[in-house]
Parts: structure tokens; C-alpha cells; sequence
DNA sequence: TTAGGATAAGTTGGATCCAATCCAGGATCA
DNA sequence: TGATCCTGGATTGGATCCAACTTATCCTAA
């Protein structure tokens, strides 16, 4: 995405986002500072610094004299941030789109066709994630966008673990929603493409309701 | 509120916490890493993961080499934080709904008297927060009430300059949106509840929305 | 055998020193 | 005269060393 940055606390904390983004560090899992620092050539001082950068992003937690950890979410937690989710990002969309142009419609088609025609969970979940920024990226509101991506650097692991679990079914619901949205955009339908969105937020939510077994006790 | 913290780090954010949210700090000044070791006894170290700390919380930013400082917010971000305090401290409300007891309602009564009988703009802000953030106290959702709290510090010098320009005027306007709440409340109706919080904070946005002066270029 | 406490290892928090970066002011050259 | 480059001060970023805390283990005693 961005070059790797030239300071060091930026740089340890996008290797280590990348790694608990893409599930090489679990929840519940510890971060020793030390391991990081070796690992990564650097002293233990960025690290630090790394690690409350991530805190910020709600990728770790922290407790004084007992270190960091990825936290693990019980399923109520996750539960209430998807209804976090319904109520925000439909809010991102409809600041955005009076900005949105043609070239930017025709990025998202084209996202979801590779949506569709993919058939790997971990593309699915990249692409899915892109799409949906996308659909923010003209909101031009860091505020809002970044609570957005929070929230979605909080779940994705639990996205992911469902997605593994229920595979590939049912796809063509997510592909007709998108393409709903995608339509509701283009005819600049702040109330059409706000309806579409919580509802597809909202039926993820409660079908990741039923699996009970994707989180923390 | 809690006992000054036994970690330097954590007793600095509360220090500084406390001087950006009294307005001693005021948006757009600069705060040094060196000054304020210097004035509460400590090395830059535990100055820097406090200032990390206070960006998570919203209340400072950074960039690399050029140090941090209190964000000066403009008027559009104002108005998107309060578009998304509208959906968001809704949400609480009903989540905590179920579990408000008769305690808890007598709290936010005698705090609501205490509200309409003071005469002080610093007094009235303090007591205000303390009734809103009461209301959300019953929904023990971390992750959700942290984010409404991060919304109100950010916000904080903002309706403390409104409340300094505007004085006490139409205050019967907030009395009588806290004393409909609180009713709402006290029959366990969700949908009355969130719809009262809603148009309040609405209606403190639009407020806002005519006092430009009080806002960054 | 188990509960309790002391101890030691491991990990994080903090202080000091050094390096890298940024910014402003002034000198130089076209 | 004006723009550009350089240099010095100020400030932040990073490394190393030391202190404090947490936790697990082992030993002792009931």
C-alpha cells in the first residue's frame, strides 16, 4: 500500500499490523517486546511506541507491567461492534457521495467482479474489505474513516474464522447486496445506499450469531 | 474521579488529559515532549507513551520529527463527530436500557437538578457529561462507551467556547430534552429514549453550526 | 497431599545519553 | 533585490543500562 516509512516505530508497527490483520498473530496471543525488537533489528523503544500506535487502532491492548496482547473478543463484543457498524458506515457513505464519480463506480464494479469470481477465502476477505473502503474513500473525514477501519481491524479475525468455517455459501447474497449498493450509489441514493448497506452489515452480524464457536469463552 | 496512577506514564496522560480537557491546553498549541517532563518530574520517556496514549484517546496528534499538539478541529469535523454521536450514543442508551435500575434514574435526576439550578458555564459542562456518559454507564460495552468518550473529549473545548459566547439562554431547551430522557428511561422505552437523545444532540449541532467563530480555519 | 509463602527468572517501565530531523535565520550569488 | 543554499539551534527518535513489577516454581509446614 505506502512505501515501508524511513522512522522505525512506524515501520515495526505495519509489519506487526500486517501480522495480526492477517492472522499470524492470533487473539489472545502475547507480544513480547523483546521478540520484536530482535526480530525486526530494531531496540526495544519502538517497539513500545509501535505497540501503543496499534492499541490506538484497537489491534492490542496493554496492562502495565504485563505487556501486550491481541484481545480476544467474546461474541457480544463483536456482536455490538457490527451494530456499531450499522449505524456508522451508512454515515461515511452518504457524506461521501456527493462525491462520487464515474471512475470511482467503476472501480468498485470492477472490485466485484473479482469478488465473484475469486473462489480463495483470504482473497475474498482482502477484496471484500477494499470494496467497502472504497465505497468511504470519498468521505474525506478522517475521523469517521479511521473509527471505520478500527472497527474492521477489530473484526477481521472473526470474519475470517467464519468465513473459514461456513466456506463459500450463500456467496450470491453478498454479491447481490453489493450490487445493490453499487446501483444506489450510482443513482446517488443517499437512503437506498444507507438501507442496503446496514442490511448487509446487519445479516452478517446475525449469521455470525449463529456460530458461537468463532469466539473467546 | 480514580486515584492518580503508581505508573508515570499513566499519571502523565491523566495530567494532561485533565489540561486539554479544562482548556489550560487550549486546540492548535503545541505541547513538548521536554517541557513537560521538566514540570511533573519525570525523563521524556514516559511523556512520549502518554502522548501515544492521549492520540488514541483523540485528544492529541503527532508527526514524525515535529512533535504533538491539541488537534484544532474545523467546523465540518465538529459537525461529522456530532452526526456520528447521533447514531452512535443512541445505541448505547438501548444496549444499557435493560439493566438501569431505580438507583441509577435517582442519580440522574438529582444530577439534572443540580444542572437547572447552577449558574456557572464550567460547572454546567462538567455535570452535563457526567449526566450523559451516567446514562450509557449500564452498558458495559468498553469498546462502545470508550468511543463515545473519545467523541466528548474531542468535542469538549468546542461546546465549552459555545457555551462561553452563548451564556445561559434556551437553557430550558436542554432541561426539558434531559428531564424526557430520563422519563423515557424510567419506562424502559428504547425507541422514546434514543428518539429524545437523538434530537438533542441534533439540536446542539445545528447550534454549533451558527457559530463559526468558534472553529478553526 | 495441599496450601501458603519466599525466591528467582523473565518481562516491562524509566532514565540518561547520543543520533537524526526540522526549522529559522543569515550569507552568498545570480 | 530576490531566491537559494547553508548552518546552527531546538526538538524529537532511538539505543543502552538499570529498576520495578509480575509470575511461576519450589520448598516448607500443617
Amino acid at each position: 500500500m505506502t512505501a515501508t516509512p524511513e522512522v522505525a516505530s512506524l515501520r515495526i508497527a505495519a509489519h506487526l499490523r500486517a501480522e495480526i490483520l492477517s492472522g499470524r498473530i492470533g487473539p489472545g496471543e502475547r507480544i513480547r517486546q523483546e521478540d520484536v525488537a530482535a526480530r525486526l533489528g530494531a531496540s526495544r523503544l519502538p517497539v513500545r511506541e509501535a505497540l501503543r500506535m496499534l492499541e490506538a487502532e484497537g489491534l492490542t491492548e496493554h496492562a502495565a507491567n504485563r505487556g501486550a496482547r491481541v484481545p480476544a473478543l467474546t461474541m457480544k463484543q463483536v456482536d455490538v461492534l457490527y451494530r456499531i457498524r450499522e449505524r456508522v458506515e451508512p454515515l461515511a457513505l452518504t457524506e461521501g457521495l456527493p462525491h462520487v464519480d464515474a471512475a470511482l463506480l467503476d472501480r468498485l464494479a470492477e472490485l466485484e467482479a473479482r469478488i465473484e469470481a475469486g473462489t480463495d477465502v483470504g482473497e475474498f476477505l482482502a477484496l471484500d474489505r477494499e470494496f467497502h473502503l472504497l465505497t468511504y474513500s470519498t468521505c474525506d473525514q478522517e475521523l469517521l474513516t479511521s473509527m471505520i477501519v478500527r472497527m474492521w481491524n477489530s473484526t477481521q479475525h472473526y470474519r475470517r474464522a467464519y468465513m473459514t468455517i461456513t466456506g463459500m455459501s450463500h456467496r450470491w447474497i453478498v454479491y447481490a447486496e453489493h450490487n445493490l449498493l453499487i446501483e444506489a450509489m450510482r443513482r446517488g441514493d443517499p437512503v437506498d445506499a444507507e438501507r442496503y448497506l446496514a442490511g448487509h452489515i446487519r445479516r452478517t452480524r446475525t449469521e455470525l450469531s449463529r456460530h458461537p464457536e468463532v469466539f473467546a469463552a
